[in-house]
Formats: structure tokens, sequence, C-alpha cells
DNA sequence: GTCTATAGGCAGATAGAC
DNA sequence: GTCTATCTGCCTATAGAC
């Protein structure tokens, strides 16, 4: 286990500043907050994260990846992408209630651009081939039925409300 | 005009105030970044605003307040109700872009349980008397639906949409 | 109503001991 | 890998001239 401490410790820190960016964003988070709430000095961080900005994007290259996965991916009908889409915000619901309101990932020159084009090209693939403007209007608004469904429900109602939320989604899609 | 001098100035605060906060968050924005904005220095903030506080308590309040009237009134149909909360938010886009997102106005002690349970209030006012939970997921999703297309959508576009949005959110509300 | 000047504190970041 | 100590700079806020 002593092999394992590092990646472990690095983990932590994530945790720990990830539940801190959510609560006070990100500019409003110090490091001495994150590092006191994972126990050690501010200058003990700077070994495992060179930079704070360093820890927004460990933060969010995973999701940033998998979202990108997920958009490439082969769903050929609008609602297994909008399921798979909830289930993958389901699944990473912590980070991704932090991203939707993080200035400062959106205002981020290397983030802001790649996570819009990101949320534009799930819009346009829920919306179908073939797109009218009215149909992608109904898109957005059935991703923003997923968002706010996964943020606001507790987190231990949701595999319950989970079909709720796809069939609102989809109904959403149709109009 | 001399008169209007002063409540033209503070209008202007406000207003360069709130570009900045969307854009960079509150924590992310100095006073200077605002003065600059405005044109004079920071201490010159001080005399209309005793604290950077005051910026934000002066720029959600008349939401708070909307919001409060648009939930207590007398909207007998989710859907019309539905519609007036899209109208509501378009005509205030900014700011509620602006809150929406930040952090400092959830955390905020006397700001974050007031505009909690509003959103609940006015969820369950959209579900209706005598809902069920999945009702309720389903009046959050239309929430959602409405946030997400006005705050997508390019403002100029927004009233050719305004019934699209307002179709789609009410079948996510149907399920 | 806006200015200059400055207090006082905390931020992010680094150096070097252990 | 984590520490103490410290640098530098920007932050909010105040005092007082104009």
């Amino acid at each position: 286990m002593t092999q394992v401490a590092g990646r472990d410790t690095r983990s932590e820190i994530l945790d720990k500043a990830l539940e801190l960016f959510t609560r006070q964003g990100y500019a409003g988070t110090s490091l001495r907050d994150i590092a006191d709430a994972v126990g050690f000095t501010k200058a003990a961080l700077y070994y495992h994260f060179p930079a704070k900005e360093d820890l927004l994007l460990a933060l969010l290259d995973p999701v940033i990846k998998a979202l990108d996965a997920l958009v490439t991916g082969e769903h050929t009908h609008p609602a297994s992408l909008l399921a798979a889409y909830l289930d993958f915000i389901i699944e990473r619901r912590p980070v991704v209630g932090f991203v939707l309101r993080e200035p400062a990932a959106l205002d981020h020159p290397a983030l802001a651009q790649v996570q819009w084009d990101l949320i534009v090209r799930l819009r346009d693939r829920v919306a179908g081939p073939g797109s009218t403007p009215d149909d992608r209007v109904r898109a957005a608004c059935a991703l923003g039925a997923v968002h706010m469904a996964v943020l606001s429900i507790d987190p231990e109602n949701l595999p319950a409300a989970r079909d709720v939320i796809v069939a609102s989604a989809c109904a959403a899609l149709a109009g």
C-alpha cells in the first residue's frame, strides 16, 4: 500500500477540492482552504499540483474526455442518447454540478470553447440529422430537463426517478 | 439631469458589475475590475456601495422580489405559470444567467435559502396541487428546459423561439 | 462624488530543511 | 512527501483632500 499512497493523496486532494470548488466556486476557494480540508499545508499541495489551475484541469479533463466519447459514440436514437447522457451525468454528479456553474471553467481559454462545442454537438445529435432550428431548441430543452432534474433531485432518489426523467426529456424533445 | 446623475452612476456600476460577475464570477471579480470598467477608481465605488457584498445584494434583491411575486401570484394553470416564468427569465436574462451559476449567491447565508425555497415553491406550483413525487420530477424537468433554452439561445432569437420553448416545457411536464 | 494614499490581510507561489 | 518560512502582489476597505 505504500506505492498507492501517492495516488490516494492525489485523489483525496481532488475530492476535497471539488467539494470546496462546488460550494464556494473556484475563485472563492483558496489553496489554504483545500490544504486545511486535506489536513496538510498549502506548500505540500504544490508537490502534487504545480499550480491551482492544475487542480481545475485535473478535475475537468476526464469529464471532457468522457463527454467527447459519448458525443462521438454510436447512439442512433435520440432517446438512447438522452438516456446515456443522463446516466453519464448521474455517474459524475458532483463534477457535473460543479462544471455547470463554474464561471472559471466557462471562462477558461482552453476549456470554454471545448465544452461549448461539446454541448452544441450533443444538442445537435439529440436533435437528429436534418434538424430544424425549432428541433434544436427542443433538443436544448431536453438537455436542460436532464440537468435540472439531476441537480435538484436528492441523489439517493435518482435511480428511481431515472425513467421518469428520460421520459420527460423525450417528451420535451418531441414538443 | 444633475439630479439623475446619482442614479445613472449607480446603475452603470451595477451594469458593469453584473457583466463582470457573470463572466468571471463574484469572487473572481475585483472592485478594481469594476472600477476600471466604469471608468473611475476603486475608492469611488465605496461611495455608492459600502461593501462588495452590497453589489451582490443590489443585483439580486429585485430578482428575488419579482420571483416571489410570480410564485405567489395567481397563475392557475401550470402552462400559464411556465409561460410567465419564461417571460420573467427572458426579461432578466443577464441577471438570471448570473444567479443560476454563481456559487457566491447560492452559498450566501441570507440568499441561498430564500432562493432555494422559491425554486422549490415554483416547482411545486408547476407540478400542481396534490402532485406525486413523479409529478415534481417532471416539473423540475420543465423548469430546467426553460433555463437551458433561455441560456443557450441567442437572445435575439428568443422571441421567435418562445412558443416552442413553452410547448416543449409543457410536454416535459406532461411526460 | 471622485480623488490619492495607504493600511492590513491573504492570495498564489517558491526555497530549502527534513 | 510534507514541512516552515518567506516573497511578492493584489485584495477589500478606510481616511481624508478636493
